[in-house]
DNA sequence: CGCTCGTTTGATATATTTCAAGAATTGTGG
DNA sequence: CCACAATTCTTGAAATATATCAAACGAGCG
């Protein structure tokens, strides 16, 4: 029955938790007997709203994602951008009533995973909670290095640090290689992630293109000089954690379900 | 021996995490029992520099302190101040190697506890664990706040939002109240952490008290209109999660030392 | 094919920064 | 406790990065 796991739809959680810890076996099982349910969302549907409260944590297993929250000005700000694996709003359920909204950005799958299950699985097995646990805190220190792009870089440096960013996590991911990838995002979306306008947003792109630190065509990036790009980005990946990272889980390290 | 409990250098920890978790006597008594040691800093001294491997957590038991960041530039971006009772160093040291600096703000003192204890003991006590990691989502949202302010909100906005949030924290910590507090900060830093230039800073300061939304002296605020002052601030403490606040310990609702 | 949404570009406006210098406050050594 | 040094605060004038407004262009889609 452990064949099965690798298509099962809470595998890409294993995965992510695996990353941050080593699971045994019965860990694995364990998240992968967690309850679900699927859920189909098309592009822009939201998946939970500032000020709900939050029923189900949510397992992003196909498309991507987006969290916001809305200033009273109509402002918008973009705090992260999800992709294949990432467990959405573990935040949010933890705390209660969600202080964020979670939106699709493409249209995708998602695994509902009803709050209660997963606070008991956390609780009940200290290495899950822990890995659980990381997953929220490399989450924050994502968001210190956002506020010092937002709060501290010109508009080229913010933008070229998001594009590397983004880069590295694809790669991460197996969604993409640091020099090639889909940004599914519009320029509005990304504007609203680097704390700019969309027009300044494709002045930028442009004059990065025009330097050629990277090419464009519609959504797709190549990033045809990695290292100038990441010098005017200021990108240091340390803040990302991922040399943290156990690339196998403890037990059973040549498993090939987990490869 | 519990009477003692409320002069022990830890019990700040323990009210704190109480806030988030009713912890019961053992818990608590757990908590008290942890291994530090203590340290004076003077003001403006380093406890952590980015890329440091954290060895301790660091309960902050006087003074102020706060958390940035530099960037390449030279900008520096401050992301949290904190006050007496904060665990200041949960992110660094559960994380490994820290991703950014904390640093004294005033003189003050500190309690070392070391971060195999502080681990060891969040996954022995559960309600410990789920405290601890409530203070750092906690702090993932005040990040978050923090990012939509700096991000879309304007000069006035922000630091008028900086003031209310301050307020609210003072009061909750019980250093002061909502409409009057000691901001331990220059107008230096108040820019680093609001991602704006002191010279702007102070104008902006100098507008809400022609305004007559606060009054200023030295480094005493007065909020003399906090209505006002949260409506020009956009400012909704939701992102606290203060409701999900416990006042009282579950046990021993009566029990003076945590009143 | 026409529509809608996203991108691109230009011209103009403005919030915020930068530079600079004087005033006030705080810290410090004698 | 004073006097000098060093920050911190304040204010003005000029510069600039980014925003705003507006319009044309292109691509995907029913």
């Amino acid at each position: 029955m452990l064949e099965s796991n690798e298509t099962h739809t809470l595998a890409p959680m294993v995965r992510k938790l695996c990353t941050w810890r080593p699971l045994d076996i019965a860990d694995r099982q364990a998240v992968l007997s967690l309850p679900f349910i699927t859920r189909s969302f098309s592009a822009h549907q939201h998946i939970i709203r500032e000020g709900d409260r939050a029923k189900y944590s949510t397992l992003l297993t196909s498309g991507f994602a987006f969290r916001h929250k809305m200033a009273g000005n109509g402002g918008r700000q973009i705090m992260a951008i999800h992709m294949r694996g990432d467990i959405v709003d573990l935040q949010n359920s933890l705390l209660g009533i969600a202080d964020h909204s979670v939106q699709m950005l493409t249209a995708g799958d998602v695994a509902l995973i009803p709050i209660e299950a997963v606070q008991k699985l956390a609780f009940d097995r200290p290495q899950i909670g822990r890995a659980m646990w990381y997953e929220t805190l490399v989450d924050g220190s994502i968001f210190r290095e956002w506020m010092l792009s937002i709060g501290r870089r010109d508009a080229r440096t913010r933008i070229s640090h998001l594009l590397c960013e983004f880069a590295l996590r694809m790669e991460t991911a197996g969604l993409g290689t640091t020099c090639e990838y889909e940004m599914p995002i519009t320029q509005e979306q990304l504007a609203d992630a680097v704390g700019l306008t969309p027009v300044h947003v494709n002045r930028t792109l442009k004059a990065l293109e025009a330097d050629r630190l990277i090419k464009r065509d519609k959504r797709r990036i190549w990033i045809t000089d990695w290292k100038k790009l990441a010098g005017t980005a200021d990108f240091h990946p340390r803040y990302l954690h991922l040399n943290a990272r156990q690339t196998m889980p403890a037990t059973e390290a040549h498993n090939p379900e987990l490869a």
